[in-house]
DNA sequence: ATCTTAATACAACTTAGTTGCAAATATATA
DNA sequence: TATATATTTGCAACTAAGTTGTATTAAGAT
């Protein structure tokens, strides 16, 4: 059910994607889109986009969507398994190029794993003057 | 903001969680309770009893709020803080008794993670006929 | 240029969780 | 035990993320 067609929506919200390396939250997205398209659009839209390996998605800390650019997936294989920074300070979210080793557990088999962290960011961990955004969505 | 009264709906909250070890959602507890208490009030006991340090809270996989009793808390320390299990057979949910290590992350301090490990639970793991339950909030 | 099908806008809906307030009840005090 | 008072509860209304149905619009194939 991926994306067939370049539409001017589509084109718009790769965009949004290739402006800087941080995850989105659909939130977010949709706030700052709101001018340019309907919110139904954004989330169908960043649907088809994760169904065809352009986009993963995640849960930050209050259980909310947010998506951010896959590396080497395909509409077949989706990889892009890794855990996920959330700044408590500025509310920036990044993908963590870090591998986590889960601990075997007897008798179970865990099959997927979701790790987000929280903590400072780069930016706000080296700066002495933080901007303090705790609404940041 | 705890608990300060031994009130009938407390109690039948308590015993709710002393039926069984695994978590609780919020969405099920208050489905369950429905016939003795209206939802207000279950979300304002378990905030309550989060509190306290007698619940802690996580997020389940689809973002929906979960509660489990806390081993060795008070309302001053919380530190009951672990990963959880979430079978994706049977939707049962358990606190796990490990420690994931997470790796240094270069200018990035860590302060909270949240781990939510997905798979076969031992029950489903041994069994050769699992009640699947896909739909188990 | 025309046709077909997918994509979009819009409104209505669903559902987890929250809020305000009046009525009920636990508990401290007399 | 009776009374006072502060907390808890039920209820209805609300908020906000995300979904669905459908008529209209626009890709892109022929
Ligand atoms: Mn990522
Ligand atoms: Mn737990
Ligand atoms: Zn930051
Ligand atoms: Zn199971």
């Amino acid at each position: 059910m991926g994306v067939l067609r370049k539409t001017k929506s589509v084109d718009i919200v790769l965009t949004a994607f290739n402006q800087d390396t941080t995850a989105i939250s659909v939130i977010a997205l949709v706030e700052q889109l709101h001018s340019e398209m309907n919110k139904t659009t954004v989330y169908r839209i960043l649907n088809k986009l994760e169904d065809d390996g352009i986009l993963h998605s995640f849960l930050g800390k209050n259980g909310h969507k947010w998506y951010a650019k896959c590396h080497n997936c395909s509409s077949s294989v989706h990889q892009d398994i890794h855990p996920h920074f959330q700044c408590i300070n500025c509310g920036k979210v990044e993908c963590l190029d870090i591998n986590v080793q889960i601990p075997n557990i007897p008798n179970r088999k865990v099959e997927v794993s979701q790790i987000l962290l929280q903590g400072k960011c780069e930016d706000c961990y080296n700066s002495q003057k933080p901007e303090h955004n705790v609404n940041a969505k």
